[in-house]
DNA sequence: GATGAATGAGAGTTCATTCAT
DNA sequence: GATGAATGAACTCTCATTCAT
C-alpha cells in the first residue's frame, strides 16, 4: 500500500501530485491547530484552495486525508534521514551525529510529527500497519548504526537489545515534540547535548551497569 | 480546580462518587476502543449503566467526561506512586526501584494511560494546564530521587539537568504504553531490565561520556 | 373552570393557596425575564422556594403554571378595577376617571400584564377561552360606563359601537405596556392626559365626525 | 443589518432569495399555527420543501428564521405603504385614506403581523432593535401626515403629541390582528369606519377637549 | 476536472415529568 | 407532603459525502 493506493477519479498524475500537496499542507496546518476530528472537510478544501467537490475528486473519504498526511510526513522524514545520515565509519561517532541530526529533523518538522503522533490512532485498520511500518523503517537506521558499533566491538548488545535501543533513542528524540510543554526551559542545543549524554552514556556503560544490578 | 469542580445538579456526594466511578470506568473502556471523538455520550451512558439524561445530571458536557477520566487516572497513578515509592536511603538503589515500580504501575494502568496521552490534547483550555500540572507533580518524585543521588555525590547533575532527566525517565517508562506495537517481542521484565540498564547506565556515565563527546 | 380546576394531590386548601402564591410570584418574575418557553420548571420550583417534586404536587403540567399566572393577574386586575372604578354619576366624568384609573393599574402591573399578553397564546385550548372571558369581563366595565353616557344622552352610540369603543379604550390603555419602547419619552401623567384627550375627543365628536366623513 | 446579514454557506444570491422565500412562507404558516417555540426546525425545513441540512445552509440558527420572517414582513408592509399612501394634499383627507389603507394592509397580512407581534420578543438582542426601528419607520408615515395637518392648521398638535398620536393610530389599526377574538362581530368595513370616526374625532376635537378636562 | 447545493444520519444536550424514598 | 435522582423523547445543529451542472 503506497501513495497511489488512494484512489482518484482524476487521471492526470501531475495534477494529482499538485492537488495533494496543497491538501496535505493545508491539512497539517489545520490538524495542528484543532486536531483531525475537529477539522471539517470543508475547511480542508477551502484551505487547500479548491472546492469540496474537488477535494473528493482526490480522496475517497476524510480518513484518506489523514493517511496522505502521515504518508507525506514519513516520506519527508525518511528523505531527510537518508540525505543526512550515513551509516558508516566509526560507530559511536556515527550514532552521535545521527542523534543530533534526527533531533534537528524532528525540530524542523515539529508540527507535522506532533499531528502524526496524536492522530495516527485514527487511521483505518488498513492504513495503520503501513504507517507503523514506516516508523520501523526509520528505526532501522538506528539499528544499523548500533549494529556498526556492535560489529566494531564498541558496544556489546544482542540483537533484541539493539532493536530495543533503537526505539529508546527514537522516543527520546521525538520527545522534543510531544513533551514540549515540559521542555520549555531548554534550547534545541541544550536538549540535544543532554540527550546525547544520556543516551550514549547509558549505552557505553551497559556492561558495568548490568553487573551492578 | 479538582474533581468537585465539575458541576452537578445532583446533591448527594456519595452518589456523585459512585456514578462518576461507573462513568469513568465505562469511558476509559470506550475511549480505549475507539477514542474520545468516536465515542458518543449515549454509549458512555449505556456502558455506565444509566440513561443519557442521568449522565448529564453528573456532567455539563462531553468534555467533562474526558476531564474526569484524566483526573481519575492521575489520582490513581499518584496514589500508587506515593504508596510504593519511597524517596530515601541509597539514591541509586532508590532510583532503580522507582523505575521498576513506575513501569509496573504503567503496565497495570496501560489502557488508562494510553487514553490519557492520546486524548489529553482535546481537553479544554482550562483543564489542560491542570492535567499537565499533575504530570509535573509526578515528575517531581523522580526529581526528588535524583536530588538524593546528587546530594550523596552519586551523580553529578546541575538543577536543569535533573529536571530534564526526570522527564527522560518518565518518557522511557511510559513508552511501554504508547510504543507497545514496537515492543511486542519483550516481556515486562525484559523491558524493565533494559530500561534500567539504559537509563542508569546513561546516568552514571555522564561525566565520562561528556569527556568523550 | 376556575382556580380550583387545576388538580392537586395536596388536600390542605390553605397550603395550596400559599404554595401557588409563591409559584405565581416566581413565575411572573421568570416569565418577564425570559418568557414562558425559555423558563424551565426547575427554575420555577427553585425560585418558588421548593423542589421540583413539590412543584408537581400543585400542578399537573407546566401549562398549568401559565394558566395560574394569567388567572392570578386577572384576579388582581379585576379586584382593583372593582375597588376603584364606580359606574355611576356623570357618564363622561366617570369615563375620564376610569381611563386614568385603568392606566394606573396597568402601570402598576406592567410586567404581569406584559407577560400575559405575550404568553396567553400558549395557553391550552381549554384555558384560553376562560382567560379571554376575563378580559371581556373587564371590557364590560367600560361598556357599562359608555352605556351610562348613552343613557344620559351625552353621546350617541348604538350597541355594537359601544362594544367596539370599550375595546378601543382598553387597547389604548394597555398600549402603555406593550408599546413601552415607543413611549419612552412620556411620563405616566403625559400619557394619561394624551389618551384621555384622544379617546374622549373621539367619543364626543363622533356625530360631527360621522357627518364630515 | 439587513436581509443579507444572515450568513449563508450558499453563494448563489438568486437561490438564496428563492429558498428564503420558501422558508419564510413556511415559517409564517407554522408560527401562526403553533408559535415559534413549538415549531421545530425540521418542520420548517419540511414545510419549506427541503431537508434539514439544506435549511441550515441558509441560516445559522433557528433564531435567524424568526429574524428573516420579521424582516420580510416589514419589507412587505413598508412596500405596500409606500405604494399606496401618499403624503400630500389635504391633511385630514390624506389621514383618513391612510388609516383605511393601513387597516386594509393589516387585514391582508393578518397572520404575518400577528406572528410578528407575538414572537418579536424572542428575537436576539441584536435583531430586536433593528425590527423595532422598522416599526418606527412605519409610524413615521403617520407622523408625516399629521405634520401636514398641523402645517395647514387643520389640527393643533405639538411635536411630542404628533409622535404619540402616530402610535395611537398604528395600535388601533393593528388591533384588527391581535384583538381579533374581540372583534368577531364586525366586518372589515365596519371596523374601518369606526376607527376612522374614533381616531379622527379625537384628533380634530383635541383643542376643545383640552378645555373641558 | 471543477463546482457547490443538497442530503440526512447522527451528534450533543435539554427538560418536563415520574416515583421511590 | 416533600424530595430529588432518574428517565428518554425530542430538540437544535453539524458535517461527510454525493451528484447534477
Amino acid at each position: 500500500m503506497d501513495k497511489k493506493s488512494v484512489e482518484t477519479s482524476v487521471k492526470n498524475e501531475e495534477l494529482i501530485r499538485k492537488r495533494r500537496d496543497q491538501m496535505v499542507k493545508a491539512a497539517v496546518k489545520l490538524f495542528t491547530e484543532k486536531g483531525f476530528h475537529r477539522t471539517t472537510t470543508r475547511e480542508i478544501a477551502k484551505a487547500s484552495g479548491f472546492s469540496i467537490g474537488t477535494l473528493y475528486e482526490y480522496i475517497r473519504s476524510k480518513d484518506d486525508v489523514l493517511y496522505l498526511v502521515c504518508d507525506d510526513i514519513y516520506r519527508q522524514v525518511n528523505t531527510r534521514i537518508k540525505e543526512k545520515i550515513d551509516v558508516k565509519g566509526d560507530g559511536l561517532a556515527c550514532l552521535k551525529d545521527a542523534i543530533a541530526t534526527y533531533i534537528k529533523i524532528v525540530d524542523e518538522m515539529r508540527s507535522e510529527m506532533l499531528v502524526m503522533y496524536q492522530e495516527a490512532k485514527s487511521l483505518s485498520k488498513e492504513s495503520l500497519p503501513y504507517v507503523l511500518n514506516k516508523e520501523l523503517e526509520m528505526a532501522g537506521v538506528f539499528e544499523d548504526i548500533l549494529g556498526l558499533c556492535v560489529q566494531s566491538g564498541q558496544i556489546g548488545l544482542a540483537e533484541p537489545e539493539v532493536r530495543f535501543f533503537a526505539q529508546h533513542i527514537i522516543v527520546q528524540c521525538q520527545m522534543w515534540t510531544f513533551r514540549r510543554w515540559a521542555l520549555r526551559g531548554y534550547t534545541l542545543e541544550e536538549f540535544t547535548q543532554m540527550q546525547i549524554n544520556a543516551i550514549m552514556g547509558g549505552l557505553t556503560s551497559i556492561n558495568k551497569a548490568e553487573l551492578s544490578v
